[in-house]
RNA sequence: GCCGCCAUAGCUCAGUCGGUAGAGCGGCUGAUUUGUAAUCAGCAGGUCGGGAGUUCAAUCCUCUCUGGCGGCUCCA
């Protein structure tokens, strides 16, 4: 029933409209800006989204909410979820369904059902293809209480899902075809709109409680047309390309073997790009004012008690029985590093009293969880333990993070940052906790960079800067870190005399830079495809001679390379020369010089830089000059 | 660790409706002496991931172990 009186609609470019109370939202986008409404998934009305069918009955604004938004996006995710349990159905009809929500990547359903298979899943895509051809709409209903328990009767999830419905809100559901989904919307007028949509796979979710079978998730992606979504899987293929894993067998930069997953065998390629990147940290290191340690691997059951680790991360610890003592390897340097500060009296004036330590780390990772470089049970942290007075903490944390911003740049990676704050089984005091927590955020908030809250994601002892950033299929892995400690320091008594003459207990920030070596390479590689920076390239100028005759001329320059440090070799001419230029294009060597006739009495040489097809002249001085600088310099780009 | 999937030559992959396997690249050898992304030819290389079962016969079917992949949980 059409609401007689008229109603005032503002728009987001500030035009007003006056249309008939009951209007639809889409129509009111209609008579405002027919092109606008073309794009529109749904709408947002006085800020909250709903369908383009929903009735407008009073005054307020209106606007289009288009896949560019984030909420246009996520309802288009979401409707995709939907039509995936309206597949799933009708694969598998007493499968029940739970909840479907859209995520950062795309959107997921998990069902109550039997294990799936991948010929359900072909069944779920045809059912998904008629239900897009038949162009079916979502009809939005709203029912009561019992209407909607009666419906759902059957599924004991959807029955939850009603009960947290707060009372006085009206339950709605979505009718999709024969299918009928409870849910809030708002959703896309109908599946026409779900073209786009790709199933990415399945798998099963376990619960908290291992009794209580696992549900089955299907997650997928969805994009407003069938050319976006194209778009994207080719974006993915590319990706996998990128693979670091695939990338460091090519190069031989490590290997694993069956025997001892998760443990990383650096091949000497990779052991050159390891020592540029401790080069690199420790350069800083040095003008930062710290100094270098190294504690023992492995420390009696003893010290991990005095830590905390022994109770709260004993589990992820490798142990070692020996003379009837029980020995972990060390899954983190802080305990070495609070022995090495009480090994003797401590002063004021010796803090801030910075101390690094690259120990291999060794940490029982579930075996489903290893994957690569990037989450494997033996690693180097850039790490460092600064010991400090309460007034130092926050300069120190400031620093810290301006040198984060500085490495990563380097690198030419985008990060995001997290405050971890304290976890339900943490050590200490809450009231130490919230201190460093407030003191982290200060930072972080007078730094500028955005940040999101992680609660409950500190570590056992401390609260942390987390710094993410994102392999090539966008999953993210934390690698910087910046924890304010102050329980260890107590449960080790650690103390300095400060200038009052008394004893006092110093604050601990445990950091890394670029956090492992393992996982940060990984995550580099996949960025730049292999393609390092000229400086970290394991062979960083390789010299082709034409022909025998120019072999001579070319050793000749290799050894002029080396002796300036860099790492140079000349190709033999068994292959053709276009076939050696390749085979260095795919080895990534960022500079190739072809050595010919021409070259060789001219005192010149051809320079082809990696990713460039034209080669330039240059004098040999004049190419030393220039390879040396790109390194020196740390340039990206060769 | 949980769930699903996968495992054939160093790598990428064919193949065998159960009768013990093939290509390209890579490697080695020889010829070629090359001007900027693959010169040609020949050769070697696999108890078809390990173990057990079914069968006259298993790389193929079943079970199990190991490893990998994708999620989940957890993390640098």
């Amino acid at each position: 029933m059409p609401d007689p009186t008229s109603i005032r609609v503002r728009f987001p470019d500030g035009k007003e409209e006056s249309v008939p109370g009951g209007t639809a939202a889409r129509d009111a986008l209609g008579r405002w800006d027919p092109e606008q409404l073309k794009n529109a998934i749904a709408a947002s009305w006085n800020g909250v989204p709903v369908d383009l069918a929903s009735r407008l009955t009073s005054d307020g604004t209106l606007a289009p909410l288009t896949f560019e938004d984030r909420a246009g996006r996520d309802i288009l995710q979401h409707s995709s979820a939907h039509l995936v349990a309206k597949g799933l159905l009708e694969t598998i009809p007493d499968a029940r369904p739970t909840h479907g929500p859209p995520t950062d990547e795309g959107f997921y359903y998990d069902f109550d059902v039997r294990p799936l298979t991948p010929a359900d899943l072909d069944s779920v895509r045809a059912a998904m293809d008629r239900s897009i051809r038949a162009k079916e709409p979502f009809v939005r209903r709203e029912l009561s209480r019992q209407e909607a328990e009666k419906f759902f009767s059957g599924n004991p999830h959807k029955l939850r899902y009603i009960s947290e419905v707060p009372e006085g809100e009206t339950v709605s559901v979505y009718d999709t075809g024969t299918f009928t989904d409870l849910c809030r919307g708002p959703h896309v007028p109908s599946t026409a709109w779900l073209e786009g949509v790709h199933i990415l796979g399945f798998s099963a979710i376990g619960q908290e409680d291992p009794a209580i079978p696992p549900l089955q998730r299907i997650r997928g992606v969805g994009f407003p047309t069938r050319t976006e979504l194209d778009a994207y899987l080719k974006m993915r293929k590319e990706a996998e390309a990128r693979d670091h894993r695939t990338l460091g067998a090519k190069l031989e930069l490590f290997t694993f073997i069956e025997e001892a997953p998760g443990f990383p065998i650096w091949l000497p390629n990779g052991m050159v790009v390891v020592h540029e990147l401790e080069k690199f940290v420790r350069e800083h290191l040095a003008a930062a004012g710290y100094v270098e340690i190294r504690t023992p691997l492995l420390f009696p059951q003893s010290v991990y008690e005095t830590s905390g680790h022994w109770d709260h991360y004993r589990a992820d610890m490798f142990l070692t029985e020996l003379e009837g003592r029980t020995f972990g390897w060390k899954p983190m340097n802080c305990p070495g590093s609070m022995l090495m500060f009480r090994s003797r009296a401590r002063s004021y004036r010796e803090l801030p009293m910075r101390l690094a330590e690259f120990a291999p780390l060794h940490r029982y990772e579930a075996s489903g969880t290893l994957h690569g470089l990037t989450r494997v049970r033996e690693f180097v942290q850039d790490d460092a333990h600064i010991f400090v007075t309460e007034e130092q903490v926050e300069p120190e944390v400031r620093t810290l993070l301006a040198w984060i911003e500085k490495a990563f740049s380097t690198f030419r990676l985008s990060w995001n940052v997290e405050l971890s704050t304290r976890p339900a089984k943490f050590l200490g005091e809450a009231e130490l906790w919230d201190r460093a927590e407030a003191t982290l955020e200060r930072v972080l908030k007078a730094s500028g960079v955005k940040y999101r809250i992680s609660p409950g994601e500190g570590s056992f002892y401390a609260p942390k800067i987390d710094i993410h950033v994102r392999d090539s299929l966008g999953r993210p892995w934390q690698t910087g870190t910046i924890q304010v400690d102050y329980q260890m320091p107590l449960r080790f008594g650690l103390a300095y005399q400060g200038p009052d003459g008394q004893l006092h207990t110093p604050v601990v920030v445990h950091r890394t830079i670029l956090g492992t070596w393992e996982r940060f390479l990984g995550v580099l590689l996949e960025h730049t495809a292999g393609r390092l920076p000229p400086w970290l390239a394991p062979m960083q100028v390789r010299v082709l001679p034409v022909t025998d005759r120019n072999a001579p001329a070319a050793v000749g320059l290799v050894e002029e390379l080396r002796s300036q440090g860099l790492r140079a070799e000349a190709a033999g001419t068994e292959e053709s020369l276009s076939k050696r230029v390749r085979s260095a294009e795919v080895e990534r060597v960022p500079y190739v010089v072809v050595l010919g006739d021409k070259e060789v009495a001219e005192g010149t040489v051809a320079l082809r830089v990696r990713g460039s097809k034209e080669n330039r002249p240059f004098s040999r001085p004049e190419f030393l000059v220039y390879v040396s600088e790109r390194v020196r310099t740390r340039s990206f780009d060769p």
